[in-house]
DNA sequence: TCCATTTGACCGGC
DNA sequence: GCCGGTCAAATGGA
């Protein structure tokens, strides 16, 4: 619409917004090539472009571009309002769901998968809630479904199916569909081990941040990490301390360089030039083979208490991760 | 009490 | 008509 007033043609101006769409499309193809990775440093790059992602979508958004809807790339909880209360999804009347005239999406396979994983571990860094579990028929497995915890208060409408693979039964199925329009720091409980680490005090490390008690609890049920093994970020030690005071201090966490971001391409040939190390399997996968793979969030209780995100950077925070390190053993530099 | 999971039923695409 | 995706009541755990 409005052509983006000025001189800028339209032509360019849809030229621009095409080169937004790829640029997003490529960067989920990279997230989806990172969340294969398996490598410990993979949910923190992941978290990375997932805030590339974030910030077309919001360009796109504010450039009307068409695109930005189809994966949901901007937050319809601002849409209608009421996005966010008790029903998130379905644009559908419900008039009456108290019979039978339930009424459901109205595009359910119609949607297209935005990334597919073979995985050992249902962890990837989001918080999700399972809605349906389901018999499939070429299956012997169920297939599970999951959506973003913050489907329903942020209007994220990422989703998940889960399903244990046939050829390695240890091994699960996991096809996303959507994005994560949802910005809150509970989404992105990382987990980052320190496997690969020298045998020292840093072996045992797991650094863990920003993240609510549900996915605390969740971590924990999934036996990722013990909460005596937090290193909680910003200076603060405490695990219950880590939920508002990590998020804040984060800057603090920036190398010297923070203050200038990767432009988009250095970002992912950076991402993908680090990428390649073995490891992670977060040892999740004995809980999460409980049953239906319902160990996901087996925590329960304590959510939906987390702060508020405090900017619009919440994913780009996680890039603080990348001084974490300090030394030559950094997972990313971002100095140039 | 709150929240996540379970589970049966409903609905729509193919 | 079958099958897969989703809803929502019931249930259980913290």
């Amino acid at each position: 619409m409005a052509s983006s007033g000025g001189d800028v043609p339209a032509e360019r101006a849809a030229a621009a917004a095409n080169d937004l769409v790829e640029a997003r499309d490529g960067a989920a193809s990279l997230r989806t090539f990172l969340l294969e990775l398996d490598d410990q440093r993979a949910p923190w790059a992941q978290r990375v472009v997932d805030a590339v992602l974030s910030r077309l979508s919001s360009a796109m958004s504010a450039l009307d571009v068409g695109g930005a809807a189809t994966g949901g790339g901007r937050s319809p909880a601002t849409g209608s309002g009421s996005g966010g209360a008790s029903r998130p999804q379905q644009s559908v009347s419900y008039s009456s769901r108290n019979t039978k005239d339930k009424k459901r999406s109205l595009s359910r396979r119609s949607q297209r998968p935005s990334d597919k994983k073979i995985t050992t571990t249902l962890e990837d860094g989001h918080v999700w809630r399972k809605y349906g579990q389901k018999e499939i028929q070429n299956s012997p497995y169920p297939r599970s479904y999951y959506r973003c915890t913050h489907s329903s208060s942020q209007g994220c409408n990422a989703k998940r199916q889960v399903q244990r693979s046939e050829a390695d039964p240890s091994k699960h199925v996991v096809t996303y569909y959507g994005e994560h329009t949802c910005r809150d720091p509970s989404t992105i409980p990382l987990v980052v081990h320190a496997a690969g680490a020298a045998p020292d005090d840093r072996a045992n490390n797991l650094i863990s941040f920003g993240h609510s008690g549900a996915s605390d609890s969740s971590a924990a049920a999934t036996g990722a990490y013990s909460s005596s093994q937090y290193l909680a970020m910003g200076g603060r030690s405490t695990a219950g301390d880590q939920l508002s005071t990590s998020w804040c201090t984060s800057d603090d966490m920036f190398s010297s360089s923070a203050g200038s971001f990767m432009q988009v391409d250095e970002l992912i040939s950076a991402v993908v030039g680090s990428a390649g190390v073995t490891s992670t399997a977060t040892a999740g996968s004995a809980a999460l083979d409980r049953g239906g793979l319902g160990g996901m969030a087996g925590g329960g209780g304590g959510n939906a208490s987390f702060p508020p995100s405090p900017n619009g950077l919440a994913g780009f925070v996680v890039g603080s991760l990348g001084s974490i390190g300090g030394d030559d053993d950094d997972l990313f530099s971002m100095d140039p």
